[in-house]
DNA sequence: CAGCCAAGTCAACGCTTGTTGGCATAGGGT
DNA sequence: ACCCTATGCCAACAAGCGTTGACTTGGCTG
């Protein structure tokens, strides 16, 4: 019985993500992709000329972030928040994207371009414009926090928690590190506008 | 020219430290660590037996957090983020173990020990009680957040905020997670004591 | 000076990894 | 019925890994 080739591509890259996802890059083996989608390992180079060809198939990263100037100002944080959520369970793309990240310095570059070409460009025009790099970096690590605990390493109280409540309790914290007065209310360059 | 052992132990256990840090546990190879003690791999594993016998040789993890209790309610998430600010640069050890924990199901086991054995401890207890256990965890979530973007991903924005910056920053957000009102303000439980 | 023990080197093992080239086979178009 | 091509498998490669055991050297003690 022989396959279609883009059945069997399409199997591969499902073994893939599930891989990448699961212990990373580096620690994913082609051998058990292949294993995953019940085909030889040849069959991935054939189809993906390299290791890093299949992760650059496998993995494309959309945050499909929304348009926050549409939002109200004092929104934003929940409307983040909340987006984030959704988007991660809809598939692991972030997952495996920081799972192969840390502990490689070349897809640590990676991570950054999709904060400096996706997060950053959404999220600065929704914050006060005179520290708005910082804004959104701190955004960020609260991001990336949640994610870390609840997804890569299931702290059990975060995996406990409930959508509602984690867009409840950070929300606010994303709205106060987008719009709220600078540190100590030390910035004299902030204005209220 | 022969050195003593203690010498040579201890040589062996900072070049450890190095490459866990820069590499994580799996990525990092004892040949690595011998080559940058200038010494032969068996070296390695005649003085800690096996690769993981050097880890565990290598990496205590001791937070070393204060007693909150003695810190004024207002102050607690200052002095939390201030804290481990400072023993971040003490030494990398949480560096290592968080490049070595992603994408490794055995070491997450391992942070997550810490988190509950030192983190959720020194912390709930400042934390208003009925809630305990989640303001821990999203206190976790902030610190773990800010240690990946700053220490392994290193975020520009992230990298160039100042100490005295993270701190006023990230203070409120950890003050809020102990000690504000549940989310919506719907526990009326708490209590300001 | 002889001998012994700690400190260190060396070569090799078994294993896993990504990757390659050659070989089988099925199946549809002519 | 034939053949050609897409599909797939198999065996093997070179490299890198942790780990092992036997050997060499240096320096202190008697």
């Amino acid at each position: 019985m022989t396959r279609s080739a883009a059945m069997t591509k399409s199997a591969i890259l499902i073994a893939a993500r599930e891989q990448f996802a699961r212990h990373g890059y580096h620690r994913a083996t082609v051998r058990a992709v292949a294993a995953a989608a019940a085909i030889d390992p040849a069959m991935v180079m054939r189809y993906f000329g390299s290791k890093a060809g299949l992760f650059e198939a496998a993995v494309t990263v959309d945050l499909e972030l929304p348009d926050l100037s549409s939002v109200p100002a004092g929104q934003v944080g929940h409307t983040l928040i909340r987006h984030f959520l959704t988007r991660w369970e809809q598939d692991d793309t972030l997952v495996i994207l920081l799972r192969s990240s840390i502990g490689d310095s070349e897809f640590a570059e990676h991570l950054r371009q999709v904060f400096l070409q996706q997060v950053a460009p959404t999220v600065q025009p929704a914050a006060e414009p005179s520290s708005a790099a910082h804004r959104a970096g701190l955004v960020a690590t609260q991001i990336l926090g949640l994610a870390t605990a609840r997804y890569v390493l299931e702290l059990p109280p975060v995996v406990a928690m409930s959508h509602e409540e984690i867009i409840a309790w950070v929300g606010p914290t994303l709205q106060h590190y987008l719009r709220d007065g600078g540190p100590l209310g030390a910035h004299p360059s902030e204005v209220a506008q």
